[in-house]
DNA sequence: GTATTTAGTTTATAATACAAACTAGTTACT
DNA sequence: AGTAACTAGTTTGTATTATAAACTAAATAC
């Protein structure tokens, strides 16, 4: 068994910590605002944009503008199912990795103790 | 409580996938070789040197070269007790990232639900 | 009317993952 | 003996990308 190769298999797009941060947040609330979203993750403004950039593209997230009053902009940030599924892909397989890589170590001392 | 902020404190030395399971693999094995190292995580060689090189100036590995029947240049590689600790230092980061995520994503979900 | 603040986006830079090209030595072939 | 091809890595170059700095557009303050 090689459990090894599976790390490099990991969702790229979700493992970013940067990202990974923003989707979790995202998964436990139905709707945030960029900058409520900005002060849970620490990012910057410029950092926030581009993830969320990356994220729209791969339909993880969705994005809406609109304005408060007809005045102020406001851009509300949603999880969406494909998203919130490779989110929990993600995990799974992180999951998945550490299990067989517990089972494998286990294997090889035995066969190289000590 | 803001458990996203936590996220972008993991040790991104470990944090990449191709290192991760380098790391891994070496925390199985007490000693491997570089080639076998090289199947084990499907990397290339330049991949593996220029990766190992990196864990090895962080000091979470130690790499011997010696030399097979005083021809064949071997080099094997070994985790370091500060490597070892970093590593299940990782995982108990990622466990304290998921748990309380779980944790303020119930929260959350009281404040907003559906 | 100018200055500052707000809410973001775009641009530029610095880091880095990755593979291709290279090195130094060994074995195979004729 | 001499050349070709293989082995075990390392170094170099490239392409991606995470991040912050600079910019935009509109609103409010003075």
């Amino acid at each position: 068994m090689m459990p090894f190769k599976e790390m490099s298999r990991l969702d790229k797009l979700i493992h970013e910590p940067a990202r990974l941060s923003i989707m979790s947040a995202l998964e436990a609330c139905s709707m945030a605002e960029f900058l409520f979203l900005q002060e849970l993750t620490g990012l910057t403004k410029g950092n926030m944009s581009s993830h969320l950039s990356k994220l729209e593209k791969a339909n993880y997230v969705l994005i809406g503008k609109s304005f408060l009053r007809k005045k102020i902009p406001q851009t509300t940030i949603q999880i969406t199912p494909t998203g919130s599924h490779a989110l929990t892909e993600y995990w799974k397989q992180i999951d998945h990795i550490r299990e067989i890589t517990k089972q494998w170590s286990k294997e090889t001392n035995i066969a190289f103790p000590g």
